[in-house]
DNA sequence: CTAAATTAGATGGCATTACGAACTATTTCA
DNA sequence: TGAAATAGTTCGTAATGCCATCTAATTTAG
């Protein structure tokens, strides 16, 4: 389409893989979300919290979102008793946000089922092609 | 963390660099999105009819929603100029939906920005990396 | 040591997003 | 022609996420 002859751009072409891949892993964890009535938003609040219990304003950090926004989140979360509210006893403020056990058997269960899936969208590499993705990915977001 | 030999299951690392580059490239979008005041919805609608000009139920399709979420989606846009709603001449229920002259404007702005904000993303890789991932992604969602 | 400023989080009001069910108008087909 | 199917819209609902505001606890200053 357009030249573009970007001096250090990123080409046409990578962009293009980068969107659509993510596009398309995105699709597949929310349906995996939507499969446990989850939102891709609470499923994400399960995979940070399987190994880490923040307050509320890492949690928020860790999403990328204002504060106000998790108080709801987690609320929803806790009322499905998948997360627990802790308080700190070094701050009278602050929580501590930690997975239930529930939460983390839930966790582990949308982890295989990504896997799952995640499995056949690789089929057309080679062994070692995945494992040239890996790499390259992990220096990507690294 | 869990072995599981999965007899031919994606590797816990490819799993983790894709499911971690997809949330920064949606990130990425989403905040792109955010400078123009769109979500990251609206956004992919734009994408969709750089090269289309659909009906609502394909650009439902495309977007993976039903077709009464569209209705909004594409009302929003409307009342904002950046796209269009013309009768099917063949089908007195029909709507094709395209994008105005501003649409397509905005359009070419938001690829330029993600391409402009992609490129530090891929800093670490050395141009025939570039190249490489470029071509596992295009097998990965080809 | 108290008063002011800061911090952690919650709450309320708002627009958007997305769904499903029900509705309208136009085809299509029997 | 009349019944069924189809294209979109509308309506009611829940969740998401923002901002502004609020409360309570903690720090910092004076």
């Amino acid at each position: 389409m357009d030249a573009h002859a970007g001096r250090d751009q990123v080409s046409a072409e990578l962009m293009d893989g980068l969107v659509q891949a993510s596009f398309a892993v995105m699709a597949l964890l929310s349906r995996v979300a939507a499969e446990h009535d989850l939102s891709l938003t609470q499923l994400r609040v399960l995979a940070i919290l399987r190994d880490r219990e923040p307050m509320m304003a890492e949690l928020a950090a860790h999403l990328g979102l204002e504060r106000s926004s998790v108080s709801g989140l987690v609320d929803r979360a806790v009322r499905r008793g998948l997360v627990r509210r802790d308080a700190s006893e070094k701050d009278g403020r602050a929580v501590r946000v930690a997975l239930t056990p529930d939460g983390r058997r839930l966790a582990g269960v949308i982890t295989d089922k990504v896997a799952d899936l995640l499995t056949p969208m690789t089929r057309g590499l080679a062994p070692a092609d995945r494992r040239r993705l890996s790499g390259l990915l992990a220096r990507l977001v690294g």
